[in-house]
DNA sequence: CGAATTAGTTGTTGGCGACAACCAATTACG
DNA sequence: CGTAATTGGTTGTCGCCAACAACTAATTCG
């Protein structure tokens, strides 16, 4: 390696935690939003993975609670998932038990997507789960942040 | 906001993108937050991407770029990233001829982090781009909005 | 001194998005 | 109609990155 011998590299930056960042990061939009969703996961693996179930598994069990018989592709575009990252996935319900694909009766190819009774019961623990989860996250900021802060997300996402 | 479809005919399903999603996502701020961070991600490599950087590359750039002779672990813990996955990064960034390591003089097994003069070029060039990164990402939103989503997240996120 | 701590490296795993190639069923259309 | 294009799904592969574990060498502490 390298051993060239700076004069006195002090390393002057003692940097506090969050202020030493860059300008470029410091400001940065991107960045910030990386930083809470590394955030926003540790808690739901926290929370969450006790349950075993992984973000984009209960994504779609609660999308199937809602809309039981949605077609396999519906899915995949409500929650932004390609069709070949859901396979998988719904593959991973299946064996849980969690979930059934019935063949739709109009459309040889297609399926529609159920939750069976266990997956069901088990959706709804899920949800109630997730409400502690959605607590922890957001523990602090009030109840009014947080609403500003969704409303900006999705201001911040939306495709019109 | 529960607007939900018309579930008349089976599947019906044909829900409209955002409004379709169940109240458990629609309502969750970590679901936002994810959906947004993909958002963000896919503006990264549309404006970024051509430069043959990644995201975590490009904050170790200007992060050395503000704090010139940074010890290696100083850096790790400025950015939240291990220091296992810190060497990876950090090899890249020297095959390109952007980065060097020197050892400190104070101790030895210790590394202070420069950019060599064609890593600082480069990395000013890489800020403008991220500037216009920033701008895209944003597009929806005014500045005070912006500001005030920056404000939010930097709180959501606080250790304190 | 020796034990505990710290800086870094290497290697592995997990989650997830993107893309491509492919099959079967379906629709579009000359 | 019959063929071409499109659509629903599957499989497999890659890229990005966080987390964890085991290990070496240097340093600090008692």
């Amino acid at each position: 390696m390298k051993q060239t011998q700076k004069t006195a590299s002090r390393q002057s930056t003692v940097v506090d935690p969050q202020r030493g960042l860059p300008a470029s990061l410091q400001a940065s939009l991107g960045y910030a939003v990386r930083r809470a969703q590394i955030h926003a996961y540790q808690h739901f693996a926290a929370v969450m993975g006790p349950a075993d179930v992984r973000p984009a598994q209960f994504a779609l069990l609660t999308l199937i609670h809602q809309h039981p018989g949605l077609p396999q592709s519906a899915a995949g575009e409500l929650l932004g998932i390609e069709k070949g990252n859901l396979t998988g996935l719904l593959l991973e319900l299946g064996e849980r038990g969690w979930t059934e694909r019935h063949g739709s009766p109009v459309d040889r190819r297609a399926y529609s997507l159920h939750l069976t009774a266990r997956g069901k019961t088990h959706t709804r623990r899920l949800i109630r789960q997730h409400e502690r989860y959605e607590a922890a996250i957001a523990a602090r900021l009030s109840a009014a942040e947080r609403a500003q802060l969704m409303s900006l997300l999705a201001k911040l996402v939306s495709k019109a």
